[in-house]
DNA sequence: CAAGCATTTGAGCATATGCTCATGTAGTGA
DNA sequence: TCACTACATGAGCATATGCTCAAATGCTTG
């Protein structure tokens, strides 16, 4: 009843991690129990399988819809022509719903990924997508390509945290094209001068050619994430404001019928620019009270014809 | 901060589990938390939390090989020239190690499911590859054909419970090829009856074809399946075992040398026989100490060249 | 309509889990 | 070599979970 010898074997510590949670959660032991088995203490035992769950070795996945969201869903399809809706359950009013969207987003990418055929998946950048990233399940998806929609320079050099596509890429080993673009250049020169190299026309061709979109969408009220990621200045932020803006999709600002403007940050705005098109997928990613008139917005005018979003978000949407 | 209006339109039973599970997993949070969301008892939560992980509503992936897994793999693989061997980490001595290889099995079949050129997966039965059936995701597969190597129809005409390729269909959507034939006929003579059919001669010839093929394997000893089931005497097996019978796939009885005989029941062995094929797959499933010898045969005589196992049983394997 | 059966419910309790804190231990730099 | 830092450990305790049982509820059948 030991296994400690093998114990031995086990190089890294996250190799006892996924041990401990392997016997925890497929295997239905106590922590007692794994811990005699591999002679360690309880609380090791403890920490391990937390430490599992922390470093997101191990997934949980609901293989039920929930019939009140099944409607969310259909009713919002039929009201806003939607292609593909997915509601995620609510986790509760004070609880960050961006787990729960991240998990459905990554199995909705996940099923378009199994496709047969080649596609070309586009990518935004943002919490949310990159959330869903981590969702995502080892794949081999060499037949598909990954174009991002942007970039995610910041306006000191740095890189955003926030990555999505090299993380994807990663998980589902596909060919992936990334954008070495900022957000928002910081002069409509600088964005026209990025815009005539060769290698970045040929990116955004191709994520123009995209077959599913998958983006995040940002709210333009006071703590919208082009001013927090510093890509707009305070002032700015409060002109397009005046001017009726109500979201933002890759960096791209629109107003409340889902227009996007032409002037300000716009004529700035550095990555592709997400517009309807016919037959082809691209779903918002989003969920939260601020983000309910950008979503709105961005599914009124067209802008996406897919949503994934959670309980709450879904009622304050169809709630005129 | 009470969910309970929205509890209301949820239908079943089911639903209620799901959202439990939901909360308790994804949303990582209490049962006492859950149970005053959604306005219930905390005994309830908690019935419905482990509910759905009965009813197999919730599934549990660990994304992490274990560096000890891998080196048993890697010498599984180069020791018995496999092309493929998975090794699920044991789950202590005492516990069934079904569960642990349904687990890796599914997530195997996943990944050839998840191929982009049509394959021909052919599969046998049993309660190894019944359990990787349940841990399957939903998937669409409509471009892969599923065939089924064998019938399941016990000697006295019902069907076993241990069908295989109904619930994979089910669950990932493929065009699918039952075959309606006994494990192992009556008599010779029913058996070429049966072939003579032909529908069953084109089932057959499909699963002959196959890319990939999974298969369970039966030990030979007192407690062989073949005998639990019924499709062999207690004085046939004697025989067979005096004869030198080691263990069995689809029906089909070997020796230690993964040689089938040409004799007994096998005469009768209704299903397709699983064979040494040039650039195929073919992989049992199976973990036990009763299984090693029986493994052990089946890959040294090439009957198949892919392992689905776990840690003990792949010890087992290696030490001679 | 009422008795009988089966299933569901919540109280109470035993067990399992997770957190905190005091102590230990290994690695780092003077 | 000796402090010093940073992280790992296990004891103890507070909390969370799951099991049992007796009461309640609903459903069937005479």
């Amino acid at each position: 009843m030991n296994l400690a010898r093998q114990t031995d074997a086990d190089a890294t510590p996250l190799d006892e991690a996924a041990r401990a949670a392997w016997l925890y959660y497929v295997g239905g032991k106590t922590q007692d129990h794994i811990a005699k088995e591999l002679g360690i203490s309880r609380q090791r035992a403890q920490r391990l399988v937390s430490k599992a769950v922390a470093e997101g070795m191990i997934h949980f996945r609901l293989e039920h819809r929930l019939a009140s969201c099944l409607e969310l869903e259909a009713t919002l399809k039929r009201k806003h022509g939607l292609e593909l809706c997915r509601v995620a359950p609510s986790l509760g009013e004070g609880t960050d719903p961006t787990l729960g969207i991240a998990t459905v987003t990554a199995s909705e990418m996940e099923r378009l990924l199994g496709s047969p055929d080649p596609i070309v998946m586009a990518l935004g950048t943002g919490r949310t997508l990159r959330a869903a990233a981590e969702e995502l399940p080892r794949m081999h998806c060499q037949h598909h390509k990954l174009v991002s929609l942007n970039g995610n320079i910041s306006p000191d050099g740095t890189a955003s945290f926030y990555d999505v596509i090299m993380r994807i890429a990663d998980k589902v080993r596909a060919p992936h094209y990334p954008m070495p673009l900022p957000v928002v250049a910081a002069s409509p020169k600088e964005r026209d001068m990025f815009h005539a190299l060769e290698p970045i026309q040929r990116t955004m061709k191709l994520a123009r050619q995209a077959n599913v979109t998958f983006v995040g969408v940002g709210q333009m009220d006071d703590s919208a994430p082009l001013l927090q990621d510093g890509f707009l200045s305070q002032a700015e932020l409060l002109n397009m404001q005046q001017a009726g803006a109500i979201g933002e999709i890759c960096g791209w600002i629109f107003d409340e019928s889902g227009r996007y403007f032409n002037f300000g940050p716009n004529l700035r705005a550095a990555g592709v620019r997400v517009e309807p098109k016919q037959g082809n997928l691209a779903v918002a990613a989003a969920a939260g009270a601020t983000k309910v008139n950008a979503l709105r917005a961005a599914i009124s005018g067209g802008i996406v014809n897919g949503l994934i979003t959670d309980e709450p978000t879904a009622r304050h949407i169809l709630e005129k």
